[in-house]
DNA sequence: GCCCACCCGTAC
DNA sequence: GACGTACGGGTGGGCC
């Protein structure tokens, strides 16, 4: 597409200010400077710059303080959270660097960068120049026009006009009574209420203005007709307040905002200083910026391509791979097509089984197979995925192993910074590439409308399935030296994430034997058991409600039964929360009732009902999903069916593992770390009485209670045991005296006196703690044993309650981090030491600290004792590791 | 029927 | 509000 020729570029500051801050990933100099939104905001001014050089160019950024509109209304803008300290710190910088570069800069008082941008737009429209507006903020659609185009810099899409009708629905000229009518609650603009894009659109088109609609409310049906009647008096504030100035008194005219000689030293220097190398070693050399690689994207459908293709990849040390299947799920999931990439832009589809109508021949899957198996399977030839886990999964379906899998850009990106995003393919184009990237929504749909791939035109599916591993492998180029440049990640990613993905590949497709029958035998009692509880309930309430809505329980319970309310909800509703029933349970009937019910209800419908129907019928097992990059603190998680929050506390609960079996000739192992993030706060702590505790092999939380009580270990009474295990997990979660108190029904006091006495006794833990807070708020981030990091933006934040959570993160991350290195690292060693050599003994479940085996009963002993070394050897503490080991016929027998 | 927020409860 | 990390079911409201 020709660019059209802007005479004009107005760039938004302001709004990519918050978007680069919001949306990059942090960023910090080894000097402990925020650079993030720097980079970004800076990023796109020179992007801007190099593509439209030649044109009149500004800067523009909102003033400090208060404008014109909250003399309008007082409460413009007032709920919007102070700005965070570590975006502010950054503007200083950016508006001196953009300074340097040689650009008009503009910040007027009383006025917003939008009225500028407006003004200047204006003006230049009225002498039939074209102006490129490039922000972030949807509500300067209302300036576009013939002359003025908006396009947003991060996401690179451009509106115009028909743009403007296509994503609003409504012309530009009806973006301001658009705005008023929705409101805005980031700038605090009340709009009517229930009234949202879709019912602003409706009545827009209908009536055409927002006069006309406010003429016609009297026509509008339904609770929102009731609701624009009731906003018809703000309405034209709001639209004043939407409304984009065009006439505000500049301090410059148009014809000034040209750019001027850049302060090559200046820039040089605060490049550096600021650590962002490339853009000073280009001041450096003066070297022209690279045009931006094409793209040459080709679809793959016949021999000689493919031939030409196979060549290329074999004679590769690393390329990008990616499949398309009919399904997410990886156990139903067939390949539909192949992709490569070799070289960044450079990528190719290879379709293998598109059956829509009209589909063009296709290369056999059997042949392209066939072709491409000795390349997959070589270990010296290296891979590029983006969740390689699937990939992996879905390959062994068709007798491939990819053997050379080197890196994994979901990984890479999780090791890197695990919150900063999610880790999907889209997002981290977006964020690391700066690139919208075709989503499979796009081409495939979505809800009921959505197909499998094998139906989506090799018009839409192959420059489609080629990007995605062009993308990994841009991704790759941009992640990898990043991650690498810190020694303690690198090695996470190599020696943990990257050789874990082909294990718990392993573990994925291995599966877990359930016992349907018994299930079904469990739901069929607990339904019986909740029919009776429900015709007691309702007799006790004397009328017929439904149990499962916390909703009508509340009106019974507080309203027509007038139980006190013990504790509410973060929205305002009187809770009726388990420990809020249990304290009711003491003084009325219908407490406990509720109680067993929502015990019961609970086990039938997320376990006993649902396992069931998560049987494949190819396997007869049920297969979770580990996801690797979800939890901030390295843990895995698992989905579909969850198989790490299976019940084991209650009595009823357990019998669910019941149904966990092992086939016939085999049992299940089950082996689980004791108390493994205590163990890891003793060995960070270096705590002397905890390390002896620990060394000598003791009941850790009578030790405890021993201490903190000032009585001998034999004469620890139950109840001073179980405050001492209280404390305990309290400490692993950075607990304070009223968590504790909650915890055990004590007096705060009390709580307080507990943990201050042993804080005594175990003043190295204190220490630790202590450590850790300020090392957080230091360095901005907290690290595992293995180096692992966690970083904890709002350690610094001026909300007390915010910077208090990202404290107890702080605290926790550490153990909890460390706990799962640790059993990650302890699953790559038994999955090798099993390897072939040991083909009857898989291991089918990994619970944080616990992992599952399924051994042939003549290996049991055997791989028992592995398995246990294995666990206990994955990490030399200050303090020995303990592993226990179970055996069973079932989950709930091997433990 | 689909989507989402909310409440609640399960695990470690 | 007050103890960290997850996943998921049911309800109920809004929207199409």
């Amino acid at each position: 597409m020709m660019k059209p020729n802007y005479q004009v570029v107005l760039i938004d500051g302001s709004s990519y200010l918050f978007r680069a801050f919001h949306a990059l990933p942090k960023l910090m100099s080894t000097k402990g400077a925020n650079t993030g939104a720097i980079k970004g905001v800076i990023a796109m001014v020179r992007k801007l710059m190099a593509d439209y050089e030649g044109s009149h160019i500004a800067v523009v950024f909102d003033a400090k303080g208060k404008s014109f509109r909250n003399d309008i209304y007082p409460d413009y803008k007032a709920n919007r959270e102070k700005m965070p300290d570590d975006l502010r710190e950054q503007i200083a910088p950016i508006q001196e660097i953009i300074r340097m570069m040689g650009l008009p800069l503009l910040i007027v008082d009383g006025v917003e960068a939008d009225d500028v941008i407006g003004t200047l737009a204006n003006q230049a429209a009225e002498h039939d120049m074209n102006v490129l507006i490039s922000t972030g903020d949807k509500d300067m659609a209302q300036l576009v026009g013939d002359h003025v185009t908006l396009i947003n810099t991060m996401t690179d899409t451009v509106m115009d006009e028909d743009g403007v009708v296509e994503k609003f629905g409504v012309r530009p000229d009806q973006i301001i009574d658009y705005l008023a009518l929705v409101g805005d609650t980031s700038d605090n603009i009340p709009g009517v209420p229930k009234c949202g894009p879709k019912t602003a659109v409706k009545w827009l088109t209908q009536y055409g203005s927002l006069d006309e609609v406010m003429a016609h409310a009297d026509e509008v049906g339904g609770k929102v007709g009731e609701y624009l009647r009731d906003s018809l008096e703000h309405l034209p504030m709001s639209y004043d307040l939407a409304r984009i100035r065009l006439d505000v008194e500049l301090p410059v005219g148009l014809a000034e905002l040209n750019p001027g000689e850049p302060d090559a030293a200046g820039l040089k220097r605060t490049f550096t200083e600021y650590e962002f190398k490339q853009w000073a070693d280009e001041l450096a050399e003066d070297v022209a910026s690279e045009p931006a690689t094409p793209s040459s994207y080709e679809t793959v459908l016949d021999e000689a391509t493919l031939e030409a293709w196979v060549e290329t990849l074999s004679a590769a040390d690393l390329f990008a791979f990616d499949t398309e299947t009919t399904s997410l799920d990886y156990v139903d999931a067939e390949l539909v097509g192949l992709s490569f990439c070799i070289e960044a832009g450079k990528a190719a589809y290879v379709p293998v089984a598109h059956s829509y109508d009209g589909a063009p021949a296709q290369l056999s899957r059997d042949k392209v197979l066939r072709a491409l198996k000795p390349i997959l399977e070589d270990p010296a030839i290296g891979l590029i995925g983006q969740n390689a886990k699937y990939d992996m999964s879905v390959m062994s379906k068709y007798d491939i192993e990819l053997a050379g899998l080197r890196y994994d850009t979901m990984l890479e990106s999780y090791v890197l910074n695990s919150i900063a995003s999610r880790h999907n393919l889209d997002d981290l184009a977006l964020k690391y590439l700066g690139i919208s990237t075709v989503h499979f929504e796009d081409i495939a749909g979505k809800g009921a409308k959505q197909v499998t791939f094998d139906q989506v035109p090799l018009e839409q599916a192959g420059p489609y399935a080629a990007e995605d591993a062009d993308v990994a492998m841009r991704l790759h180029e941009a992640i990898w030296p990043r991650l690498s440049a810190v020694p303690t990640l690198k090695s996470v990613f190599e020696d943990i994430e990257l050789p874990l993905v082909p294990v718990l590949s392993r573990i994925e497709r291995n599966g877990v034997l359930l016992d349907a029958d018994l299930l079904a035998e469990q739901s069929r009692a607990l339904g019986e058991r909740i029919d009776e509880l429900q015709r007691e309930a309702w007799s006790i309430a004397g009328e017929e409600f439904n149990l499962g809505s916390p909703k009508q329980l509340q009106e019974i319970l507080f309203e027509k039964q007038g139980l006190p309310v013990v504790r509410k909800t973060p929205k305002g509703q009187p809770s009726t929360a388990e420990n809020v029933l249990s304290e009711l349970a003491l003084d009325y009937p219908l407490p406990k009732v509720i109680m067993e019910y929502r015990e019961l209800s609970k086990l039938k419908s997320t376990y006993t009902d649902q396992l069931p129907k998560q049987i494949h019928e190819s396997t007869g097992r049920v297969h979770t999903s580990y996801h690797q990059a979800v939890a901030a603190t390295g843990r895995l998680s698992s989905q579909d069916p969850n198989l790490q929050n299976i019940p084991i506390r209650t009595e009823e609960g357990r019998k669910v593992r019941k149904a966990f079996i092992a086939p016939a000739g085999y049992k299940l192992i089950a082996a689980d770390y004791s108390q493994i993030e205590l163990r890891i706060m003793a060995h960070l702590s270096r705590d002397a009485g905890l390390t002896t505790a620990f060394q000598e092999g003791e009941d850790i939380h009578r030790a405890t209670a021993s201490e903190v009580f000032g009585v001998s270990r034999d004469n620890v009474r139950d109840f001073q045991r179980r405050s001492a295990k209280a404390i305990n997990f309290g400490l692993i979660y950075g607990m304070s005296a009223f968590g504790l108190s909650r915890q055990l029904g004590i007096p705060r006091g009390d709580a307080q006196e507990y943990i201050d006495r042993y804080f005594e006794r175990y003043p190295g833990v204190r220490e630790y703690m202590d450590s850790t807070r300020k090392l957080a708020a230091e360095q901005g981030f907290v690290e595992t044993i293995f180096g692992r990091r966690l970083y904890l933006p709002e350690i610094t934040a001026s909300n007390y309650q915010r910077r208090q959570a990202a404290e107890r993160t702080a605290i926790n991350a550490p153990m909890q981090g460390s706990a799962a290195d640790i059993i990650k690292r302890a699953m790559i060693a038994v999955d090798a030491w099993l390897g072939e050599a040991r083909p009857d003994a898989r291991i089918i479940m990994q619970v944080h600290d616990e992992l599952v085996l399924e051994v042939r009963e003549d290996q049991v002993d055997d791989v028992a004792a592995g398995l246990k070394s294995r666990m206990a050897s994955a990490a030399d503490l200050a303090i020995p590791l303990v592993v226990d080991v179970g055996v069973g016929d079932n989950w709930d027998a091997a433990h």
